[in-house]
DNA sequence: CTGAATTTTCAGAACATTTTGAAAGTTGAA
DNA sequence: TTCAACTTTCAAAATGTTCTGAAAATTCAG
């Protein structure tokens, strides 16, 4: 396979993997291509190899950059900005769980706190309450879950925490 | 909290839960209901509770039937169709991962496979060659991880797992 | 069989999200 | 300052997704 032919289809699965993701398709795509790009890119390299506006670029650029995937770069002399992503792919990933966890999770964990008061003692509210409990178990594991992995380095990732989950 | 207010609330929550995550919001809307509904419910009384209309309470019964969180009851002597919501919480999480599983990470897997074939030996292709080589370790280790949870049982990842996680 | 009850389908409407591009805003070298 | 280079904003257009409702298909009691 030719390495265009290659970095194409990567950025193309990228942006397909984010929108899997409620990251929306050109967030994605920008983050792939800078990703593989071996140097900054400015805003308008951007625009021609994805083919896509200038305002698309820079709203999307802006959201990388917000969710600590992407640095903005300055070249002494040159007045554009330049971008570069965080290729440290632990990095990303944590980036990644840190936003998930706020927009998907904890909405929920504030939502089940606030539902937990209901009164009553019907058998119907019975049955709520322990579905609602049940999730709540969950949902707090998964929280502190995350929280431990996003403290956590790589090395306790791939080293530690893996090898404890395959046994 | 009136269980009723609660209950809407668990609704609206779990909804936008889901469109969180590729997963329609009525399509979770249905499955909160059916998850704290004491009884079987009816296609129509799903479409009065929701105020949805037929089309869509029958699309969106069927995924869910098709990811396995609900089952059909038949009543006997009842021609309808009722619906029960899989309770077992650990279950539903299981399910849900089974299919954001297929939906995000397999096809990525797929691409970085394929990609990992590119020739040259450039030093981009080099750079090409190593952020996909990096992606390709987490995947990896997100795919066993992920099967593994999926293999589980309940207790052993309340209990074995998250104590490790966490200590 | 027949036909009423029920479920399924699907084209178009409604709604939601993303993208464009032009205009307004900002910046810093001269 | 000034002004060209560059970035940001935002209303309208394009695109994508979900929903509706009526019509077609299926089911089963009589």
């Amino acid at each position: 396979m030719e390495l265009q032919e290659g970095k194409d289809k990567f950025i193309q699965a990228w942006g397909t993997l984010g929108s899997h993701w409620g990251i929306n398709r050109t967030m994605a795509q920008v983050h792939a291509l800078l990703l593989i790009s071996e140097n900054p890119l400015s805003a308008e390299e951007i625009m021609e190899t994805l083919k896509i506006s200038r305002g698309n670029a820079n709203m999307n650029i802006r959201a990388l950059i917000d969710w600590g995937l992407v640095f903005k770069e300055l070249k002494p002399g040159e007045r554009k900005e330049f971008f570069v992503a965080e290729k440290e792919m632990w990095e990303v990933i944590r980036k990644i769980i840190i936003q998930r966890k706020k927009k998907e999770l904890e909405p929920v964990i504030r939502v089940l706190n606030d539902i937990s008061n209901v009164e009553q003692n019907s058998p119907e509210a019975q049955e709520f309450a322990r579905v609602i409990e049940d999730i709540n178990l969950f949902a707090q594991k998964a929280d502190s879950t995350l929280e431990a992995l996003v403290k956590s380095d790589q090395n306790w990732f791939v080293g530690t925490f893996l090898k404890n989950m395959m046994k």
